[in-house]
DNA sequence: TAGTAATATGGTAACGTTGAGATATATTGG
DNA sequence: CCAATATATCTCAACGTTACCATATTACTA
C-alpha cells in the first residue's frame, strides 16, 4: 500500500531521491539511503506493478501456453512440473507467469486465433510455449512476428526456433547402455509405427553402438484417443513379445502407460520381471510407482526444463535482438524394481 | 498497443468521450459510439490493464495459492483441474489467475509468511486458496486481516469461513448406495486409522441408512510419505479382507492409490474382480484407468470446484462485506469395471 | 419565450513509477 | 582561488485510464 510518495514524506525527501536510493541507483548520499531503507522495510514497501508496467509500456508477466488433454486432462503430471520450475525461476526475477490452455480437441484454428489475441493483447514480456507440434511451431511464429520474446519447451531440437528441449533421443540411448551393462543382450523397443521417432532413433543409436540386434515391436492399432487404450494394447503386446522366435530380455515400451500393460501382461503369463524380462517405461508419470514390481523409466526432467526456458526467456527479454539457440536437458533413469 | 489516445485523434473526439463509449456508460451519440467503435476494432484495440489497475488502485488478478506434494510433485493432477476451472471463470470476467505453490514439506512459518508477503504485497483482486489443513485456513485468515477476499477449496465444509467444498461424505455415501444396489450387501470401507472421518462418516450414514453391516478394515501402519508404500499396503490389505471371517462382496478404498493395490492383491490371490468382491477406489485419478479391471471410482469434480470458487470469489471481491458461505460440490461415480 | 432538464462533449487531475534534465553543493586539480 | 568535475537532490512530464466537474447543445415544459 506504501508508495515512494510516502516514504519520501516521511523521509523529507523527495520522490525521486527514495526511488534512486531503493534501486541503488545514480547519487544518495549514504545519510538518506540509510534512512530511506530503513522507513522502506518498516512501512513494507513493495514497488506497484501496475505502475511500472504503465510506465515502461510493458507488462512483468510471462504466458505460458499449455495443452489440455484428450478425454480428462492429462499431460497434467508433467506440465504441472514444468509450471514449478516456470515459476520458480520467474518467480526470483520478480517477473509473473500466466497460464493459458489450449484445448487439444477443437479444431486449431479459430480458438486459438482468438486466445493468441488475448495474450498478445496483454503485452506480456515474454512468452513460454509448450509442446512442438506444427501447432505450436506456428504459435511461436506469431507470436515472434509480433516482437514478443518466444521460447518452446519442446521434445527435439527445432533448428529455427529458441527452445529447450527434453532429449528423448540420448534418455533411450542411456536406458539401453543401462540395461546393457546389467548384462542384458536382447534389448527390444516396444512401440506404435510411426510416432515414435526420437525414441526410436535413440534406441537405434544405441543398438548399434553396442552391436547388439535391434528387436523392434510395433502396434499398427494405435490411432490416439483414450489413453486407457494403450494399457491394453500393451496386455496384447506382452504376448507378441513373451512368444516371439528369440525373446527379448529387456523392454523399452514408449510410454510408462504401455511398459504398465506389457507389466500386467507378461505377470499374466508368469513371465518373470526382471529375471526373465526387463521393463522400462518412458515419463515417469504417477502410474509409474504403482505397478507391480515397480517399473523403471526414463525420466523427463521437467522442473530442469521449466526453469531453463524461464532462463532463457529472460535473456530474450533483456536481448531480444540475439537468438538464444536451443538447450537440450538430458533425462535420466528413474530406477526401479522392473530392471 | 493502441491507446484511447490513439483512437480519439483518428475519431477528432475527446479521450474521454472514446473512453465513455467503450464502456458503453454516460452520455455518447449514436454517431460518435458507431465511429469509435469501428476504430476500436479496427485498430485491435485493448485496454491496458496496467493502466486500470494502477486507476483503480487494485489489481485484477487472483492470487491461487496450492501445494507441492511430497517426494516428487502429487496431487498435480486433481489440482490441474481445478487450476483450468478458475481460469475459466475468471477470464471470463477479465481476471488473470497468479499461481503459487506451497512446499508441503517445508518448516510451516518462515516460508509461507514471505510467500504469504509476497502475494499480498501484489495487492490482488481476491485469493483462492486449495487445501482445508490448519495451514491453509491460518492462510484465510492472514488474507481476511489484511482484506483481501479469499475462498478456500475444501474438503469439507467450513462453518466460519467462505468456501468451496467437494463433498467426501455424500461421494461415499451414493457409493455405497450404487453398491447396495447392485445387489451387494457386504460393503467393507478399507482406510488408515484415523485419517479419513469424512469418507467414514459418509460410509457409516449410508451403511446405516441401508440396515448393512458395517466392516470397517484399517491400516495402523500408514504414516503418510511415500506413494508407493500405499499401493502395498493395499496389497497387504487384500488378504486381511479377503481371510476375513465374512468376506465382503464390496470395498471402497480410502484412495485410488489404495484401491489399486487391493486390485494387485485379490487378482494374485485368484479373487475375481468384480464377480467375487467389487473394489471402488477414490479420486479418479490418472492409474484409476490403468489397473486391470479399471477401477470404477468416486471422482472429484475439480473443473466444477475450481470453477465455483472463482465465481464465489468474484461475488466477494464486488461486495466484500457478505459472506459468500460454503458451497458443497457433489462427487460422482466414475463408473469401470471393477464393480 | 424563458426556464429547466436531458444529452453530448471536453478539460483536468490523479493513480505510482521513472528518465531527462535542472540546480545546488562538495571536492578536486592547476 | 577559480574552474572543472563529482556528488546530491529536486522538478517535470509521461505511461493509459477513469472520475469529477465544467461547458455546450438540444429537447421538453410551463
Amino acid at each position: 500500500m506504501a508508495s515512494l510518495k510516502d516514504i519520501a514524506e516521511r523521509a523529507e525527501l523527495s520522490i525521486n531521491t527514495v526511488s534512486r536510493a531503493i534501486r541503488g541507483i545514480g547519487y544518495v548520499s549514504e545519510d538518506a539511503r540509510e534512512k530511506v531503507m530503513r522507513i522502506a522495510a518498516e512501512v513494507g514497501y513493495r514497488p506497484n506493478r501496475a505502475a511500472r508496467s504503465l510506465r515502461f509500456r510493458k507488462n512483468f508477466e510471462v504466458a505460458v501456453i499449455s495443452f489440455l488433454g484428450a478425454d480428462n486432462i492429462s499431460g497434467d503430471q508433467l506440465m504441472m512440473e514444468k509450471f514449478v520450475g516456470i515459476k520458480r525461476r520467474l518467480g526470483a526475477s520478480g517477473y509473473e507467469m500466466n497460464l493459458h490452455f489450449l484445448d487439444i480437441n477443437n479444431d486449431v484454428e479459430p480458438a486459438d486465433l482468438k486466445l493468441l489475441e488475448d495474450i498478445a493483447g496483454q503485452s506480456p514480456a515474454g512468452i513460454i510455449i509448450i509442446g512442438d507440434s506444427e501447432r505450436y511451431k506456428s504459435i511461436y511464429r506469431v507470436m515472434e512476428a509480433k516482437k514478443i520474446p518466444a521460447v518452446l519447451i519442446s521434445y527435439d531440437l527445432i533448428p529455427e526456433m529458441d527452445c529447450v528441449y527434453v532429449d528423448r533421443l540420448q534418455g533411450v540411448r542411456d536406458a539401453v547402455y543401462y540395461l546393457a551393462g546389467k548384462g542384458r543382450s536382447k534389448i527390444a523397443f516396444a512401440g506404435f509405427h510411426g510416432i515414435c521417432c526420437n525414441r526410436i532413433r535413440g534406441y537405434r543409436k544405441a543398438i548399434e553402438e553396442l552391436g547388439l540386434p535391434e528387436m523392434i515391436f510395433s502396434e499398427n492399432n494405435y490411432s490416439g484417443g483414450e489413453l486407457g487404450r494403450i494399457f491394453d494394447l500393451g496386455v496384447a503386446m506382452s504376448g507378441e513379445i513373451a512368444g516371439a522366435e528369440i525373446p527379448p530380455d529387456a523392454v523399452i515400451a514408449y510410454s510408462d502407460y504401455l511398459a504398465a500393460g506389457l507389466i500386467a501382461g507378461f505377470r499374466e503369463a508368469g513371465v518373470k520381471i526382471p529375471d526373465k524380462v526387463a521393463v522400462i517405461g518412458f515419463d515417469n508419470r504417477e502410474l509409474a510407482a504403482f505397478t507391480s514390481p515397480g517399473l523403471t523409466t526414463i525420466a523427463q526432467p521437467n522442473f530442469k526444463a521449466g526453469e531453463l526456458a524461464a532462463e532463457m526467456l529472460l535473456g530474450k527479454i533483456i536481448k531480444p535482438d540475439e537468438r538464444a539457440g536451443a538447450v537440450g536437458v538430458p533425462m535420466n533413469l528413474k530406477i526401479r524394481s522392473s530392471t
